[in-house]
DNA sequence: AACAATATTGCACTCAGTGCGAGTTTACAA
DNA sequence: TTGTAAACTCGCACTGAGTGCAATATTGTT
């Protein structure tokens, strides 16, 4: 019954604000007093909810941070469909980020994936991020080419892929965010593609 | 009394004893009954100590599992440095692997596997291990070839590298043991030294 | 207005993990 | 042998994450 074309919904609308509200005082608790220190107590009050109805919204803490990446492994993966056929893969991987990668906000970005390595948990969630990210990645990269005479080929280079994006990230961050992160994945990749045509 | 050469020590000896019982009975309760349906209560009155003391040992539940493989990770780093340096990077690595495999007992390992895959919580911590083992292998690599003109070379051979190794492991599993895990292990790395070798 | 679906909440509960402190066992040396 | 420091064991009380249940409120539909 519910066209999904276009009907805002006061319903979707209001649950869409509180989902915001959650992970907007969320980050913020997280930022100033850290995450373990921060008690969804805290959370759900400073959001103006109780601690019962946060857990109709997310089913775990560490959901509030992975929470802002959340599309990311469906968007690089559509971001990947929307590439032109001719270039390589990997060029297509690299496109695909870069044509995202604009889109968030650096300052947010970077908070958060400092928080990501705060707690030894946090930092397990995010590797598995980013196997489920290349997991999509694979998945896109198949759709995309599916002649390709091995798709091992395509699961290499989306290991490779998000291997590069995380080495470009880390840099990033490590780096105090002093160069764009664009720059950052165009060098990583760089390096991954001269050794990728190299003779072992 | 004691020569300063050798000690066994009765304390060392118990301590091992207990950490034993304890990885030994857990494992058992969580093959038996599930991971998130053994409580700590359970393990702690099975292996004969009262709960306060497991937390002596154990710094968490999912460290029972993870302990199973503690030393993976300086285990592969110290086989690469047994290696011959005359063969490629890639190559050590595998031989590392490979001489270590047959050290661990199919059965109790494709029970961890299969566990490890039982809950998020427990698939994130396994994904962070490989992490932490994908840096002890670059750094071992690091150590053995000091002159390598582009440390990403070796950077990447350490990520593709534990790549491939999931990926063996991973296929090892979904098909029920039946082939060994060597055969898997040399399967997956020569399809990934094809790839790497070719031009993208 | 009636009715169904979705959203919000409180309460009580389980369980992992920690802090503290007291008691016990082992190592070692005077 | 005895004393003692260190390592080990344990109980107790506590915090905080997460769940099951069931009652109430809000929104969408007819």
């Amino acid at each position: 019954m519910n066209n999904s074309a276009q009907k805002p919904g006061l319903r979707e609308r209001k649950r869409r604000e509180t989902l915001q509200r959650i992970t907007d005082t969320g980050l913020k608790l997280f930022l100033s007093q850290g995450y373990e220190e921060t008690t969804l107590d805290a959370i759900a009050e400073a959001s103006g909810i109780s601690r019962r109805t946060f857990f109709y919204y997310f089913k775990s803490k560490e959901e509030i941070l992975l929470a802002w990446q959340s599309g990311t492994g469906a968007a690089i993966a559509a971001a990947i469909q929307e590439q032109t056929a001719d270039k390589a893969p990997i060029d297509a991987v690299l496109d695909a980020i870069l044509s995202l990668a604009s889109q968030f906000d650096a300052n947010e970005l970077v908070a958060i994936e400092r928080l990501l390595r705060s707690t030894e948990e946090l930092r397990a969630s995010k590797h598995a991020k980013y196997v489920q990210q290349e997991g999509a990645v694979f998945e896109a990269l198949c759709a995309k080419w599916p002649q390709a005479r091995r798709r091992d080929s395509l699961r290499l280079i989306a290991m490779a892929s998000m291997g590069a994006l995380r080495l470009a990230v880390d840099r990033w961050v490590e780096e105090g965010t002093k160069r764009p992160l664009a720059k950052h994945l165009r060098e990583t990749f760089e390096s991954l593609k001269a050794e990728l045509g190299r003779q072992s």
